[in-house]
DNA sequence: ATAGATGCAAAGGGTTTGCACTTGA
DNA sequence: TCAAGTGCAAACCCTTTGCATCTAT
């Protein structure tokens, strides 16, 4: 998956216009606005390699399916619209979590989950919010 | 899921024996040792009763298939072990998360996952260590 | 006795793969 | 040119569901 192919820009063009996690079916329905026939298998191949070349990085959450987002973005978390089911970006990081760490384990990494309400759901449903869209 | 099967005792009981997140697999294989015949499917159902019934919670980690775990343990986090893949209670809570959310955000809980060595996958492997069991 | 529970196998949903066709280099 | 990439459909894996059978009450 390295020739530059339209379906291989039209993927990650769609990450450097939508700048939050994004599932294999928002990709596709994204990148279709530039490659029509854009199948899913094509947007998972691409997905799988783009990850293995360290262009994305996955962003996993409690029993959903995957997300994707660029790296290089530096170290962050991320907030789940428990209404909306969307994936925002959270800049800060608690900090230091080695009191956490029982005897004998080694830390190396962790990720933070915030969950709750993201504007739009906070307030009463109206227009375009709230709704499930991924 | 209400009477008192063979089957849903097996199932609580693996729970009770074991204290640590457990997926399906995990839990068939425990529960054959009191019920041989055990069926997956069944398993599924017991667990999925025991979450609506509220005896038991679910621990989503990335990607992989749901675990569960006893409820009424308080609030903790988990550390998974990136080498056998298991998943470990962890007592404390790094606080005050507040400063994390974004303008406009409600934040309504958290989850904080470590990652790293367990002490069996730290050391060098030998015996029954740092096999991917699951 | 009988409604609820079980096990098996088939069905579902998301992801991957085989294959013939298309296309970038 | 021609290997890499693509789309489609079939295959896969995990989970759920339909159904005939079994069992706790």
């Amino acid at each position: 998956m390295k020739r530059n192919t339209a379906q291989r820009s039209a993927v990650l063009r769609v990450f450097e216009r939508i700048s939050r996690p994004l599932g294999p079916p928002e990709v596709l329905a994204a990148a279709r606005a530039d490659v029509p026939g854009l199948g899913i298998a094509t947007v998972y191949r691409h997905l799988n390699a783009l990850v293995e070349a360290g262009q994305l990085t996955t962003v996993q959450m409690g029993g959903e399916p995957s997300r994707y987002e660029l790296v290089g973005k530096g170290h962050h978390h991320h907030f789940r619209c428990r209404t909306c089911e969307q994936v925002f970006e959270v800049a800060g990081c608690p900090g230091n979590l080695e009191p956490l760490v029982p005897e004998g384990f080694e830390l190396e990494g962790h990720e933070v989950v915030l969950h709750g309400q993201c504007p739009a759901c906070r307030k009463p449903p109206a227009g375009r919010r709230g709704r499930k869209s991924r």
